[in-house]
DNA sequence: GCGACAG
DNA sequence: ATCTTGTCGC
């Protein structure tokens, strides 16, 4: 059965971890995270994202493969898994990642490039679920959050497409970016296999008369309908 | 000790 | 994330 993805199974790179446990991972992964873009030509984008059903017990992650630049959408899995874990702030890649590759798992073909809702270097370990993934995949990812986790900005001009720096300890760990006039800008950082200027420069590319980019407002679409 | 805290 | 309707503004 052909999967996008070969599943991996190395120590301490599980899922079902202790809080503890999950955060020496996250520190351990941190350390392999390559923010250089290496990617060549991108003519498929992933948008990831998750939601719950039945009061949390089930976890539902959506996947939509998008066609690029045309943007037009090629595929979308949607997976039901029993949720495993809480939602603890600076672990949610632990909560939804394993339902995320189930839904990776569907596509008959590897996009170039995943965008996932949340963030990915902009995390405390510099290891959000974007970067997690990408890690995971070893695959170019980047991190879509709708708000802030960490570190400090200024404001964000208000035309579309201004971006302010994000930082943490001193660190440029993400973008602020106006992707709407008079919209709350979007948290984008690298996840995986690209710089932050390339990121949001995916970003803005995927954009069309809405807040997110198509690929994760696609996704969310699919993962949070009733 | 107190507050903040992706989805 | 989810519980939930209408409503103000571009």
């Amino acid at each position: 059965m052909p999967h996008a993805f070969a599943t991996r199974d190395q120590p301490l790179h599980g899922w079902d971890l202790a809080p503890s446990e999950a955060v020496a991972c996250q520190r351990r992964l941190a350390d392999s995270v390559c923010l250089k873009d290496e990617f060549t030509s991108i003519q498929t984008i992933a948008g990831i994202d998750a939601g719950f059903e039945q009061q949390g017990e089930i976890t539902r992650a959506a996947v939509v493969l998008m066609e690029y630049p045309s943007l037009r959408i090629l595929e979308h899995h949607v997976v039901r898994c029993p949720t495993r874990m809480p939602y603890i702030p600076g672990l949610l890649s632990f909560r939804e990642l394993p339902a995320m590759l189930e839904a990776l798992d569907c596509l008959s073909g590897r996009p170039d490039l995943i965008m996932v809702d949340g963030m990915g270097i902009a995390h405390p370990r510099r290891l959000g679920i974007a970067t997690h993934l990408g890690v995971w995949l070893d695959w170019p990812t980047i991190g879509v959050g709708k708000s802030r986790l960490c570190g400090v900005h200024d404001e964000v001009p208000s035309a579309r497409g201004e971006w302010v720096p994000l930082t943490h300890h001193q660190e440029t760990i993400g973008a602020v970016l106006r992707t709407r006039e008079n919209v709350k800008p979007l948290y984008i950082s690298p996840g995986h296999r690209i710089c932050l200027e390339s990121a949001v420069e995916w970003v803005m590319k995927c954009l069309t008369r809405y807040k997110l980019p198509e690929p994760t407002r696609q996704a969310d679409k699919l993962a949070s309908r009733r």
